[in-house]
DNA sequence: CAGGAACTTCACGATTTTGTGAATGTATTT
DNA sequence: AAATACATTCACAAAATCGTGAAGTTCCTG
């Protein structure tokens, strides 16, 4: 039972899960390649990898990892860093961008409450369809107020945690600016 | 300028409002006809439609609404009323009902912490990715506990609100900032 | 109890989406 | 400076999705 391995050095197991993962990141909204990316740099161990590395380990064209990576990049899910000695780049996954991309994206939230909004003007000033759209207009606006509430709680969490538990690595919490 | 009608009492500018407000639900990932269906009902004045009405207001076929109307009671944004005089139903959409499901729906959050929890028994232990992993699992397990006092405080606020601005006017609010 | 109205389900056609191969662009190396 | 190695873009084909019409089912009405 030795240890299936695949060109990059997954296991078969990982694999797996790899695209495990990928189909829980797909339910929630993200499109099928670049969940399947996004799980793939995450479960490896350097928490990055080449487009080739991606493109063998998934079996999917370089032009599909391309696609894939700038939407990644764009949206902050995943940045980018040039190899010195070489042409390739990395793509680089650190736990922190997701988690600082769901913290600072206020646009859904916000697009709802500009939505909302708009249908004051339109329905039946005092009526009930304009107090349910005032309604919903004030709770996403709420959720938005807590978000940095809820941030700051996570943050100072963590650094308690990691003055407890030292794992012997450099703080995660720089992360490249992409683009 | 008289204003613009259609069959069931929308105006033109309400029926372009409900496409505006659609196309920012369909784009935080709801399908189109699911989005359109619940957004005529939420601006409609009664906050109910039956599925003839629906049909004739958004151009739609019977089938269209029948198979939307399923999805959306489903998850718990619109909720069916049988008309105690007729063999039609009622499809209401009550402000509550969507701020509930985003309230309880932990099913998002809980596949999230399951999924990387799932990683962690296959990436090698103690390593780079176990961390990220980890990290991650735990970010998303501090959200699902969050979710309860951002509950919390939202209805203690409209508790608040509704005694004293009982038309829902938007008072200055602070973010909440003790545990 | 027959007729019909309202809702649902099913199969199909049309549109949209998605990933690939080929061509193109760009930077590094010799 | 030419060659080469990566990455990106474009057009197209395959595949998945979506909405409709028609048939089916259920429950009211006369």
């Amino acid at each position: 039972m030795a240890e299936q391995t695949v060109p990059e050095g997954f296991t078969t197991e990982q694999l797996a899960y790899v695209e495990d993962l990928a189909a829980t990141i797909t339910a929630s909204g993200v499109q099928r390649m670049p969940s399947r990316i996004y799980a793939a740099i995450l479960v490896s161990e350097e928490g990055s990898m080449t487009a080739a590395e991606l493109a063998a380990t998934l079996r999917i064209s370089p032009a599909a990892v391309s696609t894939a990576v700038r939407w990644l990049t764009q949206i902050g899910m995943v940045s980018r860093r040039s190899v010195p000695g070489s042409r390739r780049e990395q793509y680089v996954v650190d736990s922190d961008s997701l988690i600082r991309l769901i913290a600072h994206d206020t646009r859904a939230l916000q697009s709802w409450v500009v939505g909302f909004g708009r249908g004051l003007g339109v329905v039946e000033p005092d009526g009930a369809a304009a107090r349910r759209l005032t309604e919903l207009q004030e709770f996403f606006g709420f959720l938005l107020e807590e978000m940095d509430g809820v941030m700051e709680r996570w943050y100072a969490r963590t650094r308690q945690q990691g003055a407890a538990t030292p794992t012997g690595q450099p703080s995660p919490s720089r992360a490249a600016r992409n683009r």
